[in-house]
DNA sequence: CTTTAGGCCTGACGGC
DNA sequence: TGCCGTCAGGCCTAAA
């Protein structure tokens, strides 16, 4: 699913092809997202051109010389630049015809997604309003989590997973960079120090900015913008490899769902 | 204020 | 073989 590096190596894999394009119309193929896209989108949408596509957190921002998207590809969403010609595929959302022939298919089998109008500037967007840091910006850093996590009971991994703390952290990355750091999931915010979360946030960003340079993780339908798989998911270290061995000390992987998430970590690596 | 539960949705999977 | 229940998962909303 598409996680931060999913949704940033979307946005590179596709503004190149997008800078300076019309769009010449919008299809709504359904509607139904997470939020029904708008009837009128395609009439306010039509004939204006593509300035930028940017990111903030999982969702990607489409500026154009009109209104402007906010788009989310949820659980499983994907954008793919076809040709007309390439075969519909069931689930193929919204289609944007540009005006260099090429179409961008927004693919999501269980529309957890969304495509709204996007008023500027973005940040007064409700759902862009009370998002935290970027966590490979210079907002983010250890001393901002250990501040945020003083009196909060909830699980480490809950509190780096909550969008209001830091964006873009999400079931994988929580787990490999807690990993990484050595701290166990479920440990309460409020009991990991200062120092561990200098640690963390370190291996936050390290891991982010490694998947992102390596493509974005594959898993089950994810796939990108041009057709092609990620890589990532080879490096993963404790997600989804519970029961298999510790690739540090050899130790069983276990599996602790914390909030009816699962949550894999290594028992002797991490405390 | 924080925390938790529910809901959205489809496809994959396991059991029968 | 096919049917069906369960689960995953981001993230919003409502409720505690």
């Amino acid at each position: 699913m598409p996680e931060l590096p999913e949704v940033e190596t979307t946005r590179r894999g596709l503004e190149p092809h997008l800078l300076g394009r019309k769009i010449l119309r919008l299809t709504l193929r359904d509607a139904r997202l997470r939020w029904p896209v708008p009837g009128d989108l395609p009439a306010t949408l039509a004939g204006h051109r593509i300035l930028s596509l940017q990111r903030r957190a999982k969702y990607l921002l489409l500026e154009t010389d009109g209104p402007g998207l906010l788009l989310h590809l949820g659980m499983s969403g994907s954008l793919r630049r076809c040709t007309p010609e390439t075969p519909l595929r069931t689930h193929d959302h919204l289609i944007f015809a540009l005006d260099d022939g090429f179409e961008i298919r927004l693919h999501d089998p269980r529309r957890f997604g969304c495509c709204l109008p996007l008023p500027m500037p973005p940040t007064v967007h409700p759902l862009l309003a009370a998002l935290g840091p970027e966590p490979l910006g210079d907002d983010f850093d250890g001393d901002h989590l250990h501040r945020l996590s003083r009196g909060r009971r909830a699980a480490v991994k809950a509190f780096i997973m909550d969008q209001r703390v830091v964006v873009g952290v999400g079931n994988i990355y929580a787990s490999e960079s807690l990993f990484l750091a050595g701290i166990r999931p479920g440990r309460a915010a409020r009991r990991v120090s200062r120092g561990e979360y200098g640690e963390l946030a370190t291996q936050i960003r390290a891991v982010l900015s490694d998947a992102i340079s390596q493509g974005g993780t594959t898993l089950r339908d994810f796939v990108h913008e041009d057709g092609s798989h990620g890589y990532f998911r080879q490096h993963l270290r404790v997600y989804g490899r519970e029961g298999q061995c510790c690739t540090t000390c050899s130790t069983m992987i276990r599996n602790r769902p914390i909030g009816n998430r699962a949550s894999a970590y290594c028992p002797t690596c991490q405390r």
